[in-house]
DNA sequence: TCAGTTATGTTACAACATAACAAAAAAGGA
DNA sequence: TCCTTTTTTGTTATGTTGTAACATAACTGA
């Protein structure tokens, strides 16, 4: 599926994120937002160094990790980025211009290209799975999953 | 939820894994018999790092983590641990010794005390999820999924 | 302006994971 | 058995990810 960029060009996304962050009463600040939209021109997700690098190559100002992970756990927040635990990497939200209520989204890493996408799963079924675990006590903190398997193209590769 | 040396005694266990090795035609060698006898007596997930430890008060005898991967990754392609990609640590599968058909395990994640649960969905939940996905291309490795949230326990603690 | 709060920088380190190569142990055929 | 090959395990060093603790800078609002 297309990242956000595909969508919307990166100054928009940032007017919306802006917004966002108002509404919210947070601040985006220069270099949050500036981290955002680094993010935004990669087509894949990130870590956290990868990021503290490219930020170095867009900016031209060297910038801490400590400051990076700050930042995205802001980013995160305000839900303008996800953070895909698993495999440790962050992505811009997809959805951050979208003004329609949207799921959850969920993500589909390949664990050969480790290309990440991310799908739209019908609330219903994510609702029962959701209802099924939360009768056993525990409590969801979000309903985001992610998914491990291969892309369409690293499976067909290595079929052959 | 009850791990599996609640269900089977340790031995048991061991001796269904030396089956299902034998079985795929795979060495169960001593030390990762061992390794996977220590996992089975955790109650909880445990690092690769805490599994070193723990290897050696068990056994008398310090192991390598670079031992420990490995033998690790030998164990979860048998099927007889789990990787908790998201939190970095492993947990001995509550099914070794089950021969009925069951159903993907679930994990259950505390984002406060770490402790995991193994609960089941029901397989038409996952069938449905799964078919979604897979009808973009895209070709899931497990249906395993790892959730985050709170226990019970920590999420009345962080209510009152 | 100035006091309080929030954001960012700096340093140091803890925790997790693997690369590269060496040694040991097991498997299998002559 | 003995030798070769393959697999497993050990050793060393280093890369990667993440955070603690504290300092400085920037912003906010009275």
């Amino acid at each position: 599926m297309a990242r956000a960029s595909r969508r919307a060009t990166v100054d928009s996304i940032l007017a919306s994120a802006e917004r966002a962050c108002a509404t919210a009463g947070v601040r985006l600040t220069a270099k949050r937002r500036a981290l955002l939209a680094t993010l935004l021109q990669q087509s894949q997700a990130m870590s956290a160094y990868e990021l503290a690098e490219q930020y170095r190559q867009d900016h031209g100002e060297s910038i801490p990790t400590m400051s990076v992970y700050r930042m995205l756990d802001f980013l995160a927040e305000q839900n303008l980025v996800h953070k895909l635990g698993a495999i440790n990497k962050y992505i811009a939200c997809a959805h951050i211009s979208c003004s329609h209520r949207h799921e959850t989204p969920q993500f589909l890493i390949c664990d050969d290209c480790h290309s990440v996408s991310e799908v739209e799963v019908e609330a219903e079924t994510l609702d029962t799975l959701g209802q099924g675990v939360e009768a056993t006590g525990f409590h969801l903190r979000s309903r985001q999953l992610e998914l491990h398997g291969l892309c369409d193209h690293c499976y067909k590769r290595a079929a052959s």
